[in-house]
DNA sequence: TTGTACGCGTTATCAC
DNA sequence: GTGATAACGCGTACAA
């Protein structure tokens, strides 16, 4: 039992009276700065030990001038029309970049913000060493404040105009290819894309490209079009009421999103449209259910825990040449996502009408 | 703009300078304690506004000992055996407490840790002014010094053995009652219960019980049956392939987790074993998803976000009387779940073998 | 109403 | 090796 668990925090200065040497020293000990002799050093780590000292974050802050802290921004879209009203908030992805840090020391201050809401001023008030923002579009006013300051920061899933924003993202593009490339391969040619509006440097912009450019490989390919919908499970079910009303020539749908694509499947599965023999569905992202759907979700798999990881990296990197002012090349960090395949895609159905 | 965006951040001693006042005074503004004159506290005004000052928080931590910052910490349980490898942490009820938290001025540190990590310290190096635990149990080491400690904090989905623990829970117990007394309703006669190891202060020890008191109070019904799985999809589905090879005479199952029943559900599937004509399964939690299977989820809705509120509001008044050294009497809150009828449950096979 | 002075706990500098 | 001493930026009791 390191102390009594309500005894009042200790001191350098307590420590160091305890010891009978200065707090200098008993300081030099905490941080192994190695210029003390053997014999107090042990004595004094003796007493740290029993004592259950902790250094005081605040004080150290106060003198470093970094908090060993670094945040996590999620944006809120309140706008119901602009973003993913039900934002999943990967746990896997904070779990690699929470591993990471912390083996780096860092602690990580989570933090849903309007994109109204400036952050500098927060993270000046706090010493922060380092800022992951989750999900920014150009629309973020902040955004080109944080830019400016010079504060380490990392966009991921991110589309910015800006060419010095350090980012981490999957490769949408290539995504959106493979499946599209996947669909034709398996005879389609109907095929439509769906996902939020196409804003200018969107994701979904990314992933619009990707299916285009699939298509305009293959001389049997129809016309891309391209559906709007909210990246929901309710908006998939919708849509895919919508779409069996319709009775159009669509034997298959690229979406933006797995939880949409999960929603088309319900909804299909409510107007008795058979996937896949009447209708292919191809995700994005592969979060479980994927796996636990009926018919299962053929999807473009992106790892996010790794993402989580290397963005901890990135940013770890990104503080240390922070602080010793050499300043780092921007990074641009593109993971490559993978085809799954598993029931919710077949072949083109024999006679399109 | 308040500033240039990497002019470097302003102290109270040089708005002070700039306007020709003592620190005293713009700390009193910044401050809003009253005590200075309307034409002085606008030009200091002023001044803030244009600088964009921002008060240094580790200094004002290291005087005022309490730093606006709260962690939620997150137990990660390797170990296999004995916690959901799909922990979703609920954004949802992460945003009620958010939500509730930053109106009160506090800033969130998200934590996730090993069982056997000590909390206490990190608490105590940051000031930290709070905690709240998710899905502690009482093999965790450190909860102990946590309580002795007297810092203010609340156990979420926590089922511990001490008492002077503050705790916010949903009515494990009545939903699992409501659950298995609407299938008895039904008719069936062979229900069983799936949940993790039954823990001796568990959540799911409380779920099993309401189980076991809806059985009794039936003359018809049969014992109660207990099978083990863990929290997670993977389990469900193989539990099902297990249940469906058995051909026992059960014809409902009561879960103690949503992703544990939508396993079930794909599992069921796979092996032809129809939901519900051949069995009812209903799960617990509502989430999105349960909305979106095929057949949809009858479940025990709990209310994640008021639960994430209800939680920051106690908190706050946790640290409040924590302040003023008001002890405030143990707080245990309970919220009541509901039953949610969908496709998954529906009348007892006539002939049961 | 405004200013002075001290302390919060730590670290960096510079003597010894 | 070790120890004074001075910041870091802020809040507050007290004096003016």
């Amino acid at each position: 039992m390191p102390q009594d668990d309500d005894s009042p925090q200790m001191t350098l200065e307590d420590v160091a009276a305890l010891v009978g040497v200065s707090r200098t020293t008993v300081s030099n000990v905490v941080n192994g700065t190695g210029r003390v002799s053997k014999d107090t050093a042990s004595k004094i780590g003796a007493v740290l030990q029993s004592t259950g000292f902790t250094v005081n974050a605040s004080a150290r802050t106060l003198r470093r001038k970094s908090s060993q802290l670094i945040s996590v921004l999620v944006p809120i879209y309140q706008d119901a029309d602009s973003f993913p009203k039900e934002n999943p908030f990967y746990w896997d992805f904070f779990s690699g970049l929470q591993g990471v840090t912390h083996s780096g020391g860092y602690q990580i201050l989570l933090q849903r913000m309007n994109p109204t809401d400036e952050f500098v001023p927060v993270i000046r008030a706090r010493n922060l060493d380092g800022v992951v923002v989750v999900g920014a579009y150009e629309s973020l006013a902040p955004v080109p404040h944080l830019l400016a300051s010079k504060i380490p920061a990392i966009f991921v899933d991110s589309y910015l105009p800006s060419l010095s924003a350090h980012t981490v993202n999957v490769d949408d593009q290539f995504g959106a290819y493979l499946a599209t490339r996947y669909l034709l391969g398996l005879g389609h040619r109907n095929i439509v894309f769906v996902s939020e509006p196409l804003l200018e440097h969107g994701v979904n912009n990314e992933r619009w490209y990707g299916y285009c450019q699939a298509l305009s490989e293959n001389r049997l390919a129809g016309e891309p079009i391209s559906i709007e919908a909210q990246t929901s499970l309710e908006a998939g079910r919708s849509l895919a009421h919508r779409l069996a009303y319709d009775r159009s020539k669509i034997s298959a749908i690229v979406t933006a999103a797995d939880i949409l694509a999960i929603g088309l499947l319900r909804g299909f599965h409510e107007c008795g449209v058979t996937v896949p023999q009447r209708m292919s569905v191809i995700g994005f992202d592969d979060i479980r259910h994927a796996q636990y759907t009926v018919p299962t979700l053929t999807t473009i798999r992106q790892d996010s825990f790794g993402k989580g990881e290397k963005t901890g990296q990135l940013l770890l990197r990104l503080i240390e040449s922070h602080r010793t002012g050499h300043k780092l090349d921007v990074q641009h960090i593109q993971l490559t996502p993978t085809l799954v395949v598993r029931e919710s895609t077949g072949p083109a159905p024999a006679i399109e009408a």
